[in-house]
DNA sequence: GGTAGCGAGTTGTTCAACAATCCGACAAGG
DNA sequence: CCTTGTCGGATTGTTGAACAACTCGCTACC
């Protein structure tokens, strides 16, 4: 039980490896649990528009799953703030409020520049996942593919707070940015929402590779301060 | 829509705040949200000790619930990470391990010492609740009620956490602890386990009335460092 | 004009049933 | 003795139907 020194086999078993591959595809999601992850990226796409209502009979019979499994799925999205429940009313995609815009942006701030100052070196991996979304932005800017900036700028984020080098707190920040989601969708009409920040990124990486933390979580206040205010302009 | 400022009625109507208060007796909660209430007060209690199967036939009747409704009690409880959920086999209170405990007081740095860094001015209510948490753990302690004790400690530093002012940070946290106790349930052995950490509870508390926000964020660091060590010792 | 009540439609909850899966027991074979 | 195959009971996964409780728009009445 203790230290893994069986005599006869080698402690690094090559199948021991495979064995935590297969878990993941061996381990088939329950029903309900797919029927959350497709609403969940329906909602994040902008599919289902924030303060549609989903029923459960005619959501139900779109997904093929019985009335039960639904409200399973509905159970979870409730939690992660993505869906509102109304007793005896009904499920609706949220709308976002100025206050939770705030709200959203003070706890990002609160992990991001946390995560900034934690990490005392930065490993090459983490400091390639952040180029890498940066870049991915930049592409998609060619592009003109907003949506994918996006996506980009997202990812450029939950890399940032995975400095922090917490798997609860990454899986805090996925939460956030996919709330913050329903906020762009609010605000459709700037598509060129993401653009600007592509540049402010790129400095903040280059502080962080220089190892100069402290600039870098200054840098990353003031980007979030303005995007806020940009966000909440954008809500009058 | 804006400002509240309908011509003929008062802004300050008396009846109100009644209806604030109505609310939360008025729209009754689910049933899967009361049993899962009742479910995670017991996991905190350590009346579910980590690890204890909960079969839904069995807990079914003796909650008086269908299993259906038993099944979305169990999913919320899972998100929240006070069960696990294994496929096809049931769920299980938790078991944490060491790198649960290590990253739970990652997490739990990142937002305590971030909140006392944003908190630029700290209201008298929120200063307020601070110390009456650390009174209430001395006077659990003088009572040898370690159990109190421990709750006590948790509103400490749920009260730190709110100087951010941030519902989601509140709820992060509050989750936290709940994810905490499970962890203190495992070293039962150490009932005084709490107790040397009230003095610093309140010297902590001194230094943000000073307003010595800076120190403050340090002490609360060195606090969480050495009470990581010490449950991380009890482990082994 | 306001209001009380009705009724259709939706949600809340339970129940029963069946399929899919896990687990222990037991037997067969090396 | 240990491994492997098989079986059957028990538990979970999912469905569909049923009924209670509730919301909301409509209507009739004062």
């Amino acid at each position: 039980m203790g230290s893994p020194s069986t005599p006869d086999q080698a402690d690094a078993d090559p199948w021991s490896d495979l064995l935590a591959d297969n878990r993941s595809v061996l381990d088939r999601t329950s029903t309900a649990e797919r029927v959350a992850d497709a609403l969940r990226q329906w909602i994040i796409d902008g599919r289902l528009r924030p303060g549609t209502r989903l029923s459960e009979h005619s959501a139900g019979k779109a997904l093929g799953v019985s009335r039960n499994t639904l409200r399973e799925a509905f159970r979870l999205l409730v939690h992660e703030r993505l869906l509102v429940h109304e007793f005896h009313r009904g499920v609706f995609v949220r709308v976002l409020d100025a206050d939770d815009v705030t709200d959203l942006y003070r706890t990002r701030r609160l992990l991001e520049t946390g995560a900034i100052r934690a990490a005392s070196d930065i490993p090459q991996e983490r400091l390639a996942a952040i180029t890498s979304a940066i870049t991915a932005a930049e592409e998609a800017a060619a592009k003109e593919r907003w949506l994918d900036v996006g996506t980009a700028n997202m990812r450029f984020h939950q890399a940032i707070t995975a400095l922090a080098g917490s798997p609860r707190a990454d899986e805090i920040m996925q939460q956030l940015t996919a709330e913050l989601r329903l906020a762009f969708h609010a605000t459709s009409a700037l598509r060129r929402f993401h653009e600007p920040y592509i540049e402010l990124n790129r400095r903040i990486a280059r502080l962080l590779a220089d190892g100069d933390l402290d600039a870098a979580a200054h840098a990353l206040d003031d980007y979030l301060t303005t995007a806020q205010r940009q966000l909440l302009d954008a809500f009058a």
